[in-house]
DNA sequence: AACATGGGCAACCGCCAACAT
DNA sequence: GATGTTGGCGGTTGCCCATGT
């Protein structure tokens, strides 16, 4: 299939986005609303591909997400989520109103680095690999 | 006080599926 | 039905800051 060339064109920003790029998306999605991302930047004036502008927006500048720490439940939340459906974060997502993917994702992969810590620390279960991990009846983890 | 290391987070890249032509 | 376009997703990377040495 056709590769879409997205930001390998020339002229377009890359790297974190501004106070000044941040208000211009927000302005012009609340305005026109987010129809055509790809026509987007342009129809805004901002030098980014429609991908940045749709991420940024997804990731940081919805007026409905939820910033800071995720609570115990959510994490548990996560967990659990992360069991039965796998690596599917957007899934998990949905089902955590306020938190994206991306938010998820990151979590996920700083938690799992510290169970994993841990669980090295303190190897009371012998034998296992860190293939897989699974949710034990007391909340904790075990990687099989 | 200076440097090294690790963690956390935002953003990018590449692929895929759905939709349009 | 084939081809092109766009949006969405998951994996990965790079930067910044906090902490340790």
């Amino acid at each position: 299939m056709a590769r879409s060339p997205c930001c390998d064109k020339m002229g377009l920003k890359k790297g974190p986005w501004t106070p000044e790029e941040d208000k211009i998306l927000v302005a012009h999605v609340q305005k026109h609303g987010h129809g055509n991302w790809r026509a987007l930047p342009k129809q805004a004036g901002l030098l980014r591909c429609g991908k940045s502008c749709r991420l940024r927006w997804v990731n940081y500048l919805r007026p409905d997400i939820k910033r800071g720490n995720f609570s115990r439940e959510e994490e548990d939340a996560i967990i659990d989520l992360h069991e039965k459906l796998g690596n599917r974060w957007s899934a998990i997502a949905a089902r955590l109103p306020g938190r994206t993917d991306n938010e998820i994702k990151n979590v996920w992969h700083t938690n799992l680095k510290k169970r994993l810590k841990k669980k090295l620390a303190t190897p009371n279960s012998k034998g296992h690999s860190t293939a897989a991990a699974s949710k034990c009846d007391s909340g904790t983890w075990r990687y099989t």
